[in-house]
DNA sequence: TCACCATGTATGTTATTTTTGACATGACAT
DNA sequence: ATGTCATGTCAAAAATAACATACATGGTGA
């Protein structure tokens, strides 16, 4: 909803978790593309929901262990 | 990312636990329009993370109580 | 009947997300 | 030195989410 998300991510580390997953594989199994996870990465914007769902699911973890909302917890 | 979005949702029966609460009283809480609301129960699209985010925090759910992608499980 | 309220519909506009392609950098191996 | 790989940057365009306004409908109550 506003250029600087106030969402924040951990993608960066259940990539590396996950084996050193590379982005452009992340990319390939989520189903979008490279600049694409990099851009969410660096917190440029916070995806729609059903990427963020389907990133979620490539991790095998819940939407909330990927993704964090402040006020949340 | 599609137009008919795989994503459902409980918005509607989150508001009637909510003591009934209107499709207003819920988009002034969010910070959204009515219209936005209404699109979102209706399936027309899913939010954005953000939106999702605020709404579960609102019906004071887990995002995933409030809406449901299909193969998660 | 009349007014009010919640919901739904319709249309058009703006903002944001996502895509695509091209190019730059540092690390590493040949 | 050259090639490859992962990452990062930039920019334009397409797709989708969100907005605003107006109007229609069914229910409820005065």
């Amino acid at each position: 909803m506003a250029k600087p998300t106030a969402i924040t991510n951990d993608l960066r580390r259940l990539r590396f978790e996950a084996d050193e997953m590379t982005q452009a594989e992340l990319a390939k199994r989520v189903g979008v593309t490279r600049q694409t996870i990099l851009a969410i990465e660096q917190g440029k914007y916070s995806p729609s929901l059903e990427v963020a769902f389907k990133i979620a699911q490539v991790f095998g973890v819940p939407l909330e262990q990927a993704f964090q909302y402040p006020g949340e917890g």
